[in-house]
DNA sequence: CTGAAAGCGCTTACAG
DNA sequence: CTGAAAGCGCTTACAG
């Protein structure tokens, strides 16, 4: 533990080179530069040695330190974080960067500071991930390459991607359509830009069976389990319901089959429930399980993370600048065909 | 942009001083040496280009980078790997460290690797989170400073910080019993050694009034929404069912309320039922409210990551090495007297 | 085909 | 009280 690492020069020396062939070797820069035999010899010095290159050495001389900046608004609170996330440093993990992950914890001015934070340690590249889709105003780039996953800026002065949210919902009233349901009800709020784009979608699709939802029940605070539940009982209550409740995700649809539960009712018996994000621990484990539509979050970590480090490169993009990516459904008990 | 950022020179040569002073002045270590007036000088000429030391050439320097490693099993899939994570991040980042996190997936061959990669990136220290309390085998500690949170190896040859299970265990009882049930059901599996320990501790807080646990209802598989449904269905059948179910996840309690529910019950009317963890947007949002235990994740992360940080600065930790946070009890609806 | 030298930007003994 | 010099370990134009 105490023995020092070796260095170039120690390779140098063990090789009878100078450091310039090690380090032309090393990085692959020696065509028609080193003799084969030398370059044998310097690979066999540097391997008994356990030689690899001092990054931080590298680095200040490169004017590139293998590291990207990703900054969050919410990796605390948000189920999702971990698979955007996990997605996105496991692709850099393979191009060789390490990711310095920043939380702004919902709080913009933050983000500022942690982009500074960033640019300061001379990270290669900034990663923007939202946890629920928007759109961003002033993207804090300090001259940085930048991309934006799960957001957008409403210029695209950035490459971002997203998922594709209006064709989701035009997916969900296909399916609900050829189960046999013409009467849909929607569980939602436009709190959250997601919102407005699936009921779009779903608006969309239904139109082209010249159908429309027939009750939109707006939710009280949050998309959560609560909320979900007390716009089921409103629904539920009123009279001559849908036959099929689309939740604007997982949350609330737990909270719809929880109050048609409570109501005596079965799902999908008496109604049929489609959920919104393939929560994890939450929709395949629900009572029934829940079908639903499962967000690209890795995907869309690891796609970001292509496209940032491809800037970092000097790789040319030749997508569009907002690129959408889609959502497959997940089929499991919660819809089934109306009675 | 295309200006080249100030260097040490460029603020000497403005100051009209050497480099040595402009460093020493820096870094507050031009105590007796330097005058005052030459201090303002140089102080006055940083502020004014801006200058700030370029982290790449110190650490190549002082042979620190003001990094730190987070390795963490399964990031992408818990709820709680973001509440850690962040008060972790945010602790660093108080103490002028970045977080570079790796995600091991549940491989522990991934692991190995990623301390390896962490080690040669020259880091600072290593912080270990396991995203459910566990005794950790090997830790590739590669020689670097490393602290564990959420597990613990089996002779604490590194310091630790987790949750004291044990104590919450029997909290959780004292305060069941304090409600009036006598009759307190159990739905637990010891896959994972946190439940042994609540558990334990549950017995030893019941034992105190001479009672223990009614019936002990062990899970199909893992600690979900549909294992927790289907014990509590087996021991609500089953003949004289407790008035309390102590679950040993607020997942495995939301299962059992909704079996409740669809029994036609009422909680905590006909059924008290217990969680614990205080899982984000469930436990608060569930119906009824989640009466559960708060585990301490986002202090761990900061107890944890302040551990580390001590150790990488040479400052003497005097605390136990294997550290462990008490869990505060959080009071919904889902518990109240028996009838 | 190969090596001596400069330089990335900093900190820190050391000499005055 | 202050500055010249060495050195952290690397890469890369440049000269031979």
């Amino acid at each position: 533990m105490a023995r020092r690492e070796a260095t170039a020069a120690d390779v140098a020396k063990k090789a009878g080179v100078s450091r310039t062939a090690v380090s032309f070797v090393l990085n692959d820069k020696d065509a028609g530069n080193i003799a084969p035999a030398t370059r044998e010899r310097i690979l066999a010095a540097a391997q008994e040695l356990g030689y690899v290159p001092h990054p931080v050495a590298r680095s200040l001389r490169t004017q590139r330190t293998q590291m990207v900046g990703l900054i969050t608004d919410a990796i605390a609170t948000s189920p999702f974080a971990g698979q955007l996330l996990g997605g996105a440093a496991d692709r850099a993990r393979e191009r060789g960067h390490l990711v310095a992950v920043f939380d702004s914890q919902e709080r913009p001015a933050l983000e500022a500071q942690a982009a500074e934070e960033l640019r300061y340690r001379r990270v290669d590249g900034l990663l923007y991930a939202a946890m629920s889709l928007r759109e961003v105003g002033e993207v804090p780039g300090v001259g940085l390459p930048t991309v934006l996953a799960n957001c957008y800026d409403a210029d695209d002065a950035h490459p971002s991607v997203a998922p594709d949210e209006v064709r989701a919902g035009e997916t969900v009233a296909d399916f609900l359509v050829g189960m046999g349901h013409r009467d849909v009800g929607v569980l939602i709020s436009d709190l959250v830009v997601a919102g407005t784009l699936r009921l779009q979608g779903l608006r969309a699709g239904l139109a082209r069976e010249s159908l429309q939802p027939k009750v939109i029940e707006h939710l009280d605070d949050g998309w959560t389990i609560d909320a979900g539940y007390a716009a089921t009982m409103r629904v539920l209550q009123g009279e001559d319901p849908p036959t099929a409740l689309f939740c604007v995700n997982d949350r609330v649809a737990a909270g719809a089959v929880l109050a048609a539960t409570r109501l005596g009712l079965d799902v999908p018996g008496d109604l049929s429930v489609m959920g919104f994000d393939d929560q994890e621990e939450l929709a395949a484990n629900f009572v029934p399980g829940l079908t639903t539509m499962a967000l690209p979050h890795r995907a869309m970590g690891e796609v970001a993370m292509d496209r940032l480090l491809d800037a970092v490169e000097g790789i040319s993009d030749p997508g569009p600048r907002r690129l959408l990516l889609e959502s497959p459904l997940v089929q499991r008990e919660s819809v089934g065909p109306p009675r």
